[in-house]
RNA sequence: GGCGAGGUAGCAAAGUGGUAAUGCACUGGUCUGCAAAACCGGUAUGCGCGGGUUCAAUUCCCGCCCUCGCCUCCA
């Protein structure tokens, strides 16, 4: 599998440093109130890649944590009248039933960071010995910048230009010794409440970006395959981790970055002001699914911003559709009963007749391509033509490549069940109809399409459809 | 200002040095009493703008315009 990587900036292959399972780690969710559409734009590609590499042959060990300790956490626990972890544990709880609900694969290791505080300060323990960290007179713990020469390579910085504004002068931060220096350990403060813990620096909380490095450090390892996040943490959040992983250990850290572009909605950025920063629940209110949201996330290349509108969740129900319709025709014609387990996906471990789908799911993780490669498969197909294994094996081919993307078919439609009174008109059409009286049956019909029902008619039957 | 991503049909979105996948929408046909559904077709002489290289550029190079993101704790 080809991947393009961050810091070298090229399509790079992939191969388990161990020579057998991909180690990954990807920044996780601050749990302070609901993710939101573009959040789990990053989880689902997420998602994607790590399917895609698991039925491409290659185990993973997939890392990530929950950040349940910041500055949001804290500030909004207090306003709920809650307990810090009483708080969060339910925002993880929201946080897990979006993840099931969009199909997502669980990490096979997802820590917390509060539940990760003595391996955070062992790490600052070390850089504090090699001279990379310093105690300011507040009783913050910084990483010096400047003590680590490659700061910058993965965000392209040669120094950190630093946009002089306003923005700069954070009250909390005025013991800094350099304006680049960022916190490991923050000195308690007031506003935290009952939210410190005891360190050789005094009592306060770790600082965000060293949970993941110290997180990666017991579940991975000092070095490890690949890391990834949305395109934001690039910088500063990714660059930092690299800064006190790599003085901590003497490793490299991660192999392999991977970012994900932002999900933009009607062609800007999400925001609460501008009211269109949807949550997987706004969705579900208005009638979609999260099987229609996965899809609309997946549907563009992740490198690209993605927009997100209605439409393209509508167009996304309809193609959906076209994909089960397709599905259920290979399974009648093979009489098979549901679809195959993930695990059977790996066993089977062939794309086979959408071979062109699975070759651009491997390069750079291609989705939109490969969704077009399965259409176009499709449409040259006629399944009807098909014998029942030939059925049966692209019916398999078909799940393996669904399976990579996650997706999940919508299943047919339940015979909704009419009212009595329909059910009469729609006999009454029906008998005028057979008795060719065709005024009469269109007059029926829009009796029933006023009640909220129409018909689909075949040779020798019809069936009731709710409008 | 620095760094980065992107501008392809009504919408969305792939892709390629040789003349544009795919989904939605629209539209023609088959089917139907007419429909619906289903199935089979059609729909960008064009890929932000202007130059350049080349036998040939949407694809490479240069310049410009526009959109979006990051620049200290936002996926």
């Amino acid at each position: 599998m080809l991947l393009h990587d961050t810091l070298t900036r090229t399509d790079r292959p992939l191969h388990p440093l161990d020579g057998k399972t991909l180690r990954i780690y990807c920044c996780g969710p601050t749990v302070y109130g609901p993710a939101h559409i573009g959040n789990f734009r990053t989880f689902v590609v997420q998602d994607v890649f790590r399917r895609t590499v698991e039925l491409g042959g290659t185990p993973t060990l997939h890392v990530r944590n929950i950040t349940d300790v910041d500055d949001k956490t804290i500030r909004d626990s207090q306003k709920a009248g809650q307990t810090l972890g009483s708080f969060t544990a339910e925002w993880t709880a929201k946080f897990h039933a979006d993840c099931e609900a969009l199909n997502l694969l669980r990490p096979h290791v997802e820590p917390s960071a509060v539940a990760h505080i003595p391996h955070q300060i062992a790490m600052i323990e070390k850089l504090m010995a090699s001279g990379h960290a310093y105690k300011a007179e507040d009783g913050s713990v910084y990483f010096k910048v400047g003590a680590f020469h490659e700061y910058g390579a993965l965000s392209h910085l040669e120094k950190r230009e630093i946009r002089l504004g306003a923005a700069q002068t954070d009250s909390d931060e005025y013991s800094k010794e350099s304006m680049a220096d960022f916190a490991l350990w923050k000195a308690r403060k007031d506003e935290d409440g009952v939210n410190f813990w005891a360190s050789p620096w005094g009592e306060g909380r770790p600082g965000w970006h060293l949970e993941c490095s110290a997180m990666i450090l017991e579940y991975l390892g000092t070095e490890f395959d690949l890391h990834s996040g949305g395109v934001d943490l690039i910088f500063p959040h990714h660059e930092n981790e690299i800064a006190q992983s790599c003085c901590s250990t003497g490793g490299k850290f991660a192999s392999h970055w991977f970012h994900i572009a932002h999900l933009m909605v009607d062609g800007g950025k999400m925001s609460k002001s501008l009211g269109n920063l949807f949550t997987l629940a706004d969705l579900q209110a208005k009638g979609y699914t999260a099987a229609e949201v996965r899809y609309v996330l997946i549907s563009g290349h992740y490198r690209a911003p993605l927009n997100f509108t209605f439409h393209t969740l509508d167009s996304a129900r309809q193609a959906l559709q076209k994909l089960a319709k397709h599905e259920a025709s290979l399974r009648a014609k093979y009489g098979a009963g549901g679809a195959p387990k993930y695990d059977d996906l790996i066993r089977h471990g062939s794309a086979g007749v959408f071979a062109d789908a699975w070759a651009l799911l491997t390069n750079d993780l291609n989705v939109p391509g490969a969704l077009g490669a399965v259409f176009g498969a499709i449409k040259d197909a006629d399944s009807t033509a098909f014998d029942v294994e030939t059925a049966k094996s692209r019916w398999m081919d078909l799940h393996f490549v669904l399976g990579a993307l996650g997706v999940i078919l919508p299943e047919a439609q339940p015979d909704a069940e009419a009212p009595a009174e329909v059910v009469a008109l729609a006999e009454q059409r029906w008998a005028a109809k057979q008795s060719k009286d065709w005024a009469a049956a269109d007059k029926f019909r829009d009796e029933l399409a006023a009640l909220g029902w129409t018909t689909k008619d075949s040779k020798t039957e019809y069936k009731l459809i709710p409008l």
